[in-house]
DNA sequence: ACGCGGCTAAACAGTT
DNA sequence: GAACTGTTTAGCCGCG
């Protein structure tokens, strides 16, 4: 009943037209950020506004109804009255569907924790609500009410304080559209099919907790505690019928039927045959309820990624309008990233963000800064931070592929400051780099281990479980990697970084591992498809265009011959212009890069440059008056610290120009906050 | 299959 | 003695 009643809802609602965006995002988490309505002009807090002025309306004329229902009929005339009904009867609220009905279609079109308050208020009045108390009981109604109105504008001032709810409309869509990526859809998918029949679900929300539900929708990525309540509203009992009719059934193949399992969205049942298959798609997934609400999730997963499309396909027009590009040939521009990102890199990338983290909707030049995607378009919850599929029982992400793959932990960590803060997600980066990160954010550059903990504990809600495991390895890291030096203070023991050292860490080899991803994206590109010089120079734009980190790495690559010749003449063809953009790429920075490779944070090398203004990639002397504990590491060579010292020359001499220090992520001046 | 980097776990010693 | 700090080793895993 509670289905029907939203359905009817959302088909009434004029902003509720696509089910899966049907709610006001209850805790600023991901089950938020999925309006389809993308080509209208209605901002989330548009839409948060209509659906509150609709829910007040609705309660308004509830209460109307209820009070001339009580003046026509006197205080001691109850039948008229579904609540005096109930009242009087004192039976359990959904045994009486008028009123349910009413509170539902007054709740569905507020966000989840109202709702959960309607639903309370519903059994508050059910089983306390006595004739002589009606009249207080509307009376308290309403206040709740007001309250409620007070609560929605507290909690939209909270969305756009932290930035879940952007004030421009398109940017707000954009945002939206971001959120709504694969993994969410899954995920989606498998709350839907963990929906329970409508009356279930009703009893459930009946028996929410208040208490809890507050709070999380005051928290900046709450568990999704309401995230089902959105999508029972899902449900639409005039949508399509998923099953399929039996020539296809029965053609020896089917759409949903693959690897031996159902692909129905969210099932993965293992089925041996086709006969199996059917069985199980009539069993499992007949027409009731749930494959409808499933259907219509799929439709809207479809509609999603169809605007998706529409929207990057225009972006790509855009790019390459502006890059003064020919648009006739997207085909071959878009292929061989495309299968970037279905290869090595991809994979890569689910390993980062198995499930929970979002995964951008895979626009033409993403696959290249993979590890940009997590938490950089930030719209999961903490929802799925446990479903990481780690192999231990904390699990640690095997996360020197951020390390390695060219994300400046400094960025990442501004870009998403807050989302570690407060969501319970392992960073993307080692232990060494973060224990480095921390040390060379402090003034003196340099941080007892109890600092180092707390620098943790403090940026990282991650780090504020597992204490045991973490700091072991932090102590464990600081030990082990000679990069970090043990210095004795007067104070104590402090720890500080040796630059020169860190670099070392990852010898440079450019055709093994270690590379830099986007060198290794680039030859993904470059090896899938048959490249025309036009094709190689189009995917060279995009990825200079998304990354600009990438433009270094490139030509890194090109200078070491890791392409080869045919590459580089195609480069040199169709490219040379725009890599000769001041824009994009300089002189210095090529040869910069001629010269330094294979450090998993290229910026962090610049930035041993340009930090204080001295060439010198090592600390400050004053940093080793003390006494040096000097740390051996087994993997040492030469040529690195030649390459640094040479490359710290340089650049020295070659001073960056303003473009060029622009994309210097890694700068340790760089402040969090 | 192998090597490497990264992580966890644990043992141990020294210091506070 | 407990807690903290620092070192070292072992085993596992993912990746190239």
């Amino acid at each position: 009943m509670m289905v029907e009643s939203a359905s009817e809802t959302i088909r009434t609602t004029p902003s509720n037209q696509n089910g899966v965006s049907s709610q006001s995002d209850g805790g600023g988490g991901r089950e938020g950020g999925s309006n389809g309505d993308t080509n209208g002009e209605i901002s989330p807090v548009d839409l948060l506004h209509l659906q509150q002025q609709q829910a007040l309306q609705a309660a308004r004329q509830f209460l109307l109804q209820q009070a001339s229902g009580l003046n026509s009929s006197g205080s001691n005339e109850v039948k008229q009255s579904p609540v005096q009904v109930r009242a009087h009867t004192h039976t359990h609220a959904y045994t009486h569907a008028r009123p349910k009905c009413c509170f539902v279609r007054i709740c569905i079109i507020l966000s989840p924790w109202l709702l959960q308050l309607c639903l309370h208020q519903l059994a508050t009045s059910t089983t306390q609500c006595d004739i002589g108390q009606l009249g207080s009981k509307q009376l308290a109604f309403q206040q709740q009410l007001i309250q409620m109105q007070q609560l929605q504008q507290q909690h939209i001032l909270n969305l756009q304080r932290q930035g879940l709810v952007p004030l421009q409309p398109t940017a707000a869509m954009q945002s939206l559209q971001q959120a709504m990526c694969p993994s969410d859809l899954q995920q989606l998918w498998k709350e839907v099919s963990g929906v329970q029949s409508s009356e279930e679900a009703l009893k459930q929300a009946e028996g929410l907790d208040l208490s809890t539900n507050s709070s999380n929708s005051t928290s900046a990525f709450p568990k999704a505690a309401s995230a089902h309540i959105p999508l029972h509203s899902l449900v639409n009992g005039h949508s399509h019928t998923p099953k399929r009719d039996s020539h296809e059934e029965h053609a020896g193949s089917h759409p949903l039927y693959g690897h031996g399992e159902c692909k129905w969205p969210g099932c993965e049942a293992l089925c041996e045959d086709m006969g199996q298959f059917i069985k199980h798609l009539n069993n499992e997934h007949a027409l009731d309820d749930r494959s409808t609400a499933q259907c219509r999730v799929q439709m809207q997963v479809v509609q999603q990624l169809e605007i998706q499309l529409a929207k990057e396909s225009e972006r790509l027009q855009a790019m390459m309008t502006h890059l003064h590009m020919r648009p006739s040939e997207p085909k071959p521009f878009n292929q061989p990233l495309n299968l970037a990102s279905s290869g090595s890199l991809l994979k890569r990338d689910s390993d980062l963000y198995p499930e929970g983290l979002p995964h951008p909707p895979t626009s033409a030049a993403t696959p290249i800064t993979p590890l940009r995607q997590g938490p950089s378009v930030i719209s999961s919850s903490s929802l799925h931070t446990h479903s990481h599929s780690h192999t231990h029982g904390v699990g640690p992400i095997r996360r020197r592929n951020s390390d390695k793959y060219c994300t400046p932990i400094a960025s990442e960590l501004a870009q998403n400051c807050e989302f570690y803060k407060n969501a319970d997600v392992r960073p993307p980066f080692t232990y060494a780099s973060l224990i480095r990160h921390a040390i060379l954010e402090s003034p003196d550059r340099q941080l007892t281990l109890n600092e180092i903990y707390n620098w943790f504990t403090r940026k990282f809600a991650y780090f504020r479980r597992n204490t045991a495991t973490w700091k072991n390895a932090v102590r464990h890291n600081l030990s082990l990697h000679k990069c970090f030096v043990r210095v004795e203070n007067v104070k104590g023991a402090v720890w500080t970084v040796d630059e020169v050292e860190y670099q070392k860490r990852r010898p440079p080899k450019m055709t093994g591992r270690g590379n830099l991803v986007s060198v290794t994206s680039f030859h993904i590109c470059a090896q899938s498809v048959i490249l025309t010089p036009l094709s190689l120079s189009l995917s060279l734009c995009v990825c200079l265009c998304r990354s600009p980190t990438l433009v270094k790495n490139m030509i890194s690559g090109l200078g070491f011959g890791s392409l080869n010749a045919s590459y580089q003449a195609a480069l040199a063809e169709s490219s040379l212009s725009l890599l000769n953009s001041p824009s994009l790429v300089t002189p210095s920075a090529a040869s910069l890069n001629m010269l330094h490779v294979g450090h998993d944070d290229v910026s962090s090398t610049v930035e041993q440059v340009n930090s204080n203004g001295s060439c010198s990639p090592t600390l400050s002397p004053h940093q080793y008056s003390h006494q040096v504990h000097v740390k051996e590491e087994p993997t040492e060579v030469e040529e690195d610290s030649r390459s640094v010292s040479l490359l710290a020359g340089i650049t020295h001499n070659l001073p960056l120009p303003s473009d060029e220090r622009d994309l210097e992520e890694d700068l340790p001046t760089e402040e969090l906050e």
